[in-house]
RNA sequence: GGCGCGAUGGCCGAGCGGUUAGGCAGAGGUCUGCAAAACCUCGUACAGCGGUUCAACUCCGCUUCGCGCCUCCA
């Protein structure tokens, strides 16, 4: 299984090859922790974890570093208005961040190194570029890299220096650069920063954006590492700038393969606040949409296109979940306590094995991996429905299909609750419906599947019998 | 102005120069006391106009519409 990845570097799909044999090193850009993250952020931290996923599917073993920004402009603000020193503020949308992406199942990284626990490194870095003759100190204490000393400045974007213009976007206190391109890599402490400061070099004053990513990265993965993503709004400036900042320091490129996502829309429109369509994680489930559904709509996108976010969308993947765990439910009853055995596998199975795995090695192509799983969904049915297959054949399906979950993350089999698990007064109900069905006393029977749906319970019956599943 | 992306059936969403994407919703059918599930069948979908080609949703050009980045937004 040879993956193959959109290389925003080239704007090409490649081949993907470690560099390394013990793990594949993956930097993935993080939240910035001043507010909860909304549903766009999750798109990209979705994206992420099927990337981390899918390598680790194929083989490999994963070192990802996510950091957290909790040192930034906005940060800076927050705390400010609040009142409270900037750890106390970033606090709960760093607590808050690790219980979402709980909810959304995705896996954790290896480290989640925070801004402010790096200074040091940041400063040792801005240090080899001041030696380099790549930053230049100026007059109020910043520190800016000098982008016309960086050969091939723009990487992995695909900026044309002399295409920038000025405006309202530039900061003030960025007048004393000497170029329009060239950025802050350490900024001059000034009024707004409050007491969020740190001693340098060059002055008290705090590290510039991109280069808390460029010293996290490089500390944990090597100065040369294999994947670095993130959304396709940080391509440029923040991606280009961590470039040239982390090869202008080390001579040595800095990543092999760039993936970037894009953005996504809710109801056809920008997610904006002003529009009413900005919703964090925690919004969605009070509206009473879970984390996994979420998941599944966010999973069944191509990670290159613009995904519209629809509460159709969602109750669609509301009833899609409902086929895949009725099927998960079925596969369990017809297994029993058979072993899988890859020899009992069907044909249909292993060919939807082969499609779903070459649809994830196509660049991450996730829609197409789930036509595969929905298409041993019919099959499997179809078998299960003319008595085709087999206890081990079951089990050796169900094992496939959790297989492809460790990707996907979105299947919930074997939640059938046991009978001895049911609650007394429902198995009683259960036992008194089954009674009435035998007396053929349908009204009866229609009377304590209403009771138990009240209840919470769905009954369903099927020739063996009435079956029981929590709502 | 610079750079880039997109327009697929009611909705979401893949895709390829000629062969069913898939999911949801909807219609008909099988099964069923009913319901549900499951299975089968069903939509003259590829923004518009030209061009290339034996053949284009798929390549090229133009048009229309929408979107992103252009200095701290995933």
């Amino acid at each position: 299984m040879t993956l193959h990845f959109h290389n925003t570097l080239t704007r090409r799909i490649e081949p993907f090859e470690p560099l390394q044999t013990d793990a594949v090193r993956l930097y993935t850009c993080g939240p910035t922790v001043y507010n909860f993250a909304h549903i766009g952020n999750f798109r990209a931290y979705i994206f992420e974890d099927l990337l981390r996923r899918t390598i680790r599917h194929a083989g490999y073993p994963v070192m990802q570093v996510m950091n957290l920004t909790d040192v930034d402009d906005k940060t800076i603000r927050g705390a400010r208005a609040a009142g409270v020193p900037l750890r106390d503020y970033t606090r709960p949308y760093i607590d808050g961040f690790f219980a979402d992406i709980r909810q959304l199942n995705i896996e954790p990284a290896e480290f989640y190194p925070a801004a402010t626990d790096h200074i040091p490194e940041m400063i040792a870095l801005i240090g080899r570029l001041c030696d380099r003759g790549l930053a230049y100190r100026s007059d109020d204490g910043s520190v800016y890299f000098n982008v016309a000393k960086f050969p091939g400045y723009g990487r992995p974007a695909s900026i044309d220096l002399s295409g920038l213009r000025g405006g309202a976007r530039v900061a003030h206190d960025e007048y004393e650069k000497e170029s329009i391109g060239d950025f802050a890599v350490w900024k001059a402490w000034d009024e707004a920063d409050g007491d969020v400061a740190w001693e340098s070099p060059w002055g008290r004053g705090r590290p510039g954006w991109h280069i808390e990513c460029s010293a996290m990265s490089m500390k944990y993965l090597g100065e040369t590492f294999d994947i670095h993503t993130g959304g396709i709004d940080n391509l440029f400036p923040h991606h280009a700038n961590e470039t040239a900042q982390s090869e202008g320091a080390t001579g040595k490129p800095f990543v092999k393969t760039w993936l970037h996502c894009a953005h996504l829309r809710i109801n056809g429109e920008k997610m904006s606040k002003s529009l009413g369509n900005f919703f964090t994680l925690r919004d969605l489930l009070e509206k009473g949409w879970s984390g996994r559904e979420i998941r599944f709509v966010l999973v069944n996108g191509h990670y290159r296109q613009t995904l519209n976010f629809t509460f159709d969308a969602l109750a669609a993947a509301r009833s899609a979940l409902a086929r895949l765990d009725a099927f998960g439910d079925r596969l369990a009853e017809a297994a029993g306590t058979t072993a899988a055995a890859e020899a009992s596998c069907p044909d249909w199975a292993e060919r939807g094995r082969q499609a779903f795995d070459a649809a994830l090695a196509d660049d991450l192509n996730l829609p197409e991996a789930l036509a595969a799983v929905f298409g041993m969904v019919r099959e499997g049915n179809a078998a299960l429905d003319g008595g085709a297959l087999s206890a081990a054949g079951a089990a050796a399906v169900a094992a496939l299909l959790g297989r492809c979950d460790t990707v996907l993350g979105v299947l919930q089999f074997g939640r059938a609750p046991a009978s001895a698990a049911l609650p007394a007064d429902v198995q009683a109900m259960l036992a008194a419906r089954q009674t009435a069905r035998q007396a053929r006393n349908w009204a009866e029977s229609d009377r304590l599947r209403e009771a138990l749906k009240a209840l919470g319970w769905e009954i369903k019956d099927t020739p063996s019998g009435q079956t029981c599943k929590r709502l």
